[in-house]
DNA sequence: GTTAGCACTCGCGCCATGTGAGTGCTAACT
DNA sequence: AGTTAGCACTCACATGGCGCGAGTGCTAAC
């Protein structure tokens, strides 16, 4: 590999991922001055093609880079594309006087994003199992049921409905509250079965609702793999004329619709801040020909969540990584402040 | 219009629902025994698309019905699929053990119908506005914000943080929940800025908080008009033949995203049970050749959700309006149960 | 009023053909 | 030895002709 294939197979690539037409020898030797002839450049393509850096969907068409070529662009070719001043603007904009709750923020977020990249877009929350609890409060709703609020450090919220067997009036429900909180304050949700336990036991009555209590953090917590997750514009990706295949579409947006499966990829996320699979490398066989490039962003107690963006393995790397990366520095301030 | 005209179009319409190809005379005198020749049908169907009930996409084709057609097939000749009985079972099922949430109410029924109907589904929320307040309360987040929990009559429940600029503690925070509920209560969302002014007055010290709140409520009333909608099963519509062209799919789908476009339609609901929105009656172009069948569900305050599907115009109505209908019935009664 | 018969229409699938983009190979040039 | 011109070759794709058949409308007879 040589500087000359490489500086050749950059070309090759830029021009793919713009147009979408599998790219010839010619087209390289006049579009990108290479001061090379086409034939040389076909020596080279050849060349590239045994190293599996290109395709060639049949003879007589162009090469197409291979998801390897696209690992190696990804890894040592970007020049990560300085966005736009405008973008991050634009960004900034958006995020502007915002409610807190984590469900808009999320969705807000994957909706900046599809519509600055205009690729399908996600964002999930962070996973609450790590999080510590601040606040636990009961709200009443009817005789026999009350609102949880649950409010982490890192100030954000999940709620739930319980149901009580006997009817509390608010004060009750207050006390209750205080006294919960006070025992559970700084202990993850993970924790926190434990102590409510330890309560259940020390108070006789009012095992009901702390019974309730403790049977929803449950679920919160074992679900909280399972992040909420927000996508936006999926679709965008029948923009892409390698999803003109109606039957390809539908199998695209159905694998979107049902969420496990893209939440379970998001789960394997490495530590570094980006993370870029490409096609094959998700392991999922209806995302052959999609990337998914996520990036995270974090909260100072050290969980994170993810923002990320799906689209054809032709995606402009360069741009999407620019544009994660300016909205992940923004929601981790966002959120920061949330926390104070 | 005679009687045997009539039944020739139900044939028709049954037939092309089923198929989506269009249909020739000779498919009616054979599979529909109607002891008439194809020449004395063909006839027929020249009259009825003289009467524009029928359509001919080319001269050498069968026919096809328009959406006058179904319009007469939906006021009159509809014989109501009972639905079987597996299927209402399959509903009760789904809204078991259920959590009163709203948000998910909504978001499971969509789900449910989606599943059952194989279309493109929806659920809308009840109108804020119209709604009674039960309960306000207020629960601490961070130093600046709190998270404030609105109950309805209904069981209902929004929340939406605000900021509040001094720092208040947990017991300062339920007092004043406890003074605005005792002055809020019973009175409609719309009527209650009126009386929080007079509670500003009143009350020296905390104007931030209640023009906080205040302001909150205001957002909430207004934009209630944008109810909260859930979508399920986007990607379903690429079932249908009628879709198979990407770019109309892609018209289709984004126009979900936008969600407005499907609000406002739902907006101008009548107060009749069912709707149905043939076509071009729905008055968006992009909707042309689809059909809206919505739904709407009360609660005791006379309040009233929707819930729908949309699919082409070729929809199974019998069978979509029995799964409504129970489905309606079966959400109406969830939600009474939390008002109690 | 119904129906058999028939000529006619026209979308659709099939095949044959031509075109052109792109390749690989070879031989000559630097 | 690397580069390039030239050329034969491949093959997807667009084009156009052709036949098939589903379906129609009309007419004449039942």
């Amino acid at each position: 590999m040589d500087e000359r294939k490489i500086r050749i197979l950059q070309a090759i690539i830029d021009d793919y991922i713009l147009t979408a037409i599998p790219v010839g020898s010619r087209t390289i030797s006049k579009r990108y001055d290479m001061n090379l002839s086409s034939a040389t450049i076909r020596n080279e393509m050849s060349d590239l093609e045994e190293l599996g850096y290109l395709d060639q969907p049949h003879v007589s068409a162009g090469r197409v880079p291979s998801a390897k070529a696209y690992r190696l662009y990804v890894d040592e070719l970007l020049r990560t594309g300085k966005l736009k001043t405008g973008d991050v603007q634009s960004i900034r904009e958006h995020f502007k006087n915002r409610s807190g709750k984590m469900e808009d923020v999320i969705n807000r977020a994957a909706q900046v994003l599809s519509n600055l990249t205009s690729y399908t877009s996600l964002a999930t929350g962070p996973k609450s199992a790590e999080m510590t609890i601040r606040n636990l409060q009961l709200v009443p709703i009817s005789h026999h049921s009350a609102l949880l609020v649950i409010v982490t450090d890192s100030g954000i919220i999940r709620d739930s409905v319980i149901h009580v067997d006997r009817d509390l009036d608010s004060d009750t429900l207050y006390a209750i509250s205080r006294m919960l909180t006070e025992r559970v304050t700084g202990h993850t949700l993970r924790e926190v079965q434990q102590v409510l336990k330890t309560v259940s036991r020390e108070v006789a009555q009012r095992h009901d609702v702390i019974d309730s209590i403790s049977q929803l953090l449950a679920d919160v917590e074992s679900s909280s793999g399972r992040t909420r997750i927000a996508f936006a514009g999926p679709s965008n990706i029948l923009n892409f004329p390698e999803y003109s295949d109606v039957e390809k579409a539908r199998t695209f947006l159905s694998l979107l619709e049902t969420k496990d499966v893209i939440l379970s990829l998001l789960e394997q996320r490495q530590s570094v801040a980006f993370t870029v699979r490409i096609g094959p490398e998700t392991g999922v066989p209806e995302l052959a020909d999609c990337s998914v490039v996520t990036a995270t962003y974090s909260l100072d107690n050290g969980t994170n969540g993810t923002i990320g963006v799906i689209g054809p393995t032709r995606m402009q790397y360069g741009r999407v990584l620019g544009i994660l990366g300016a909205m992940g520095k923004q929601l981790s301030s966002l959120l920061r402040e949330n926390e104070e």
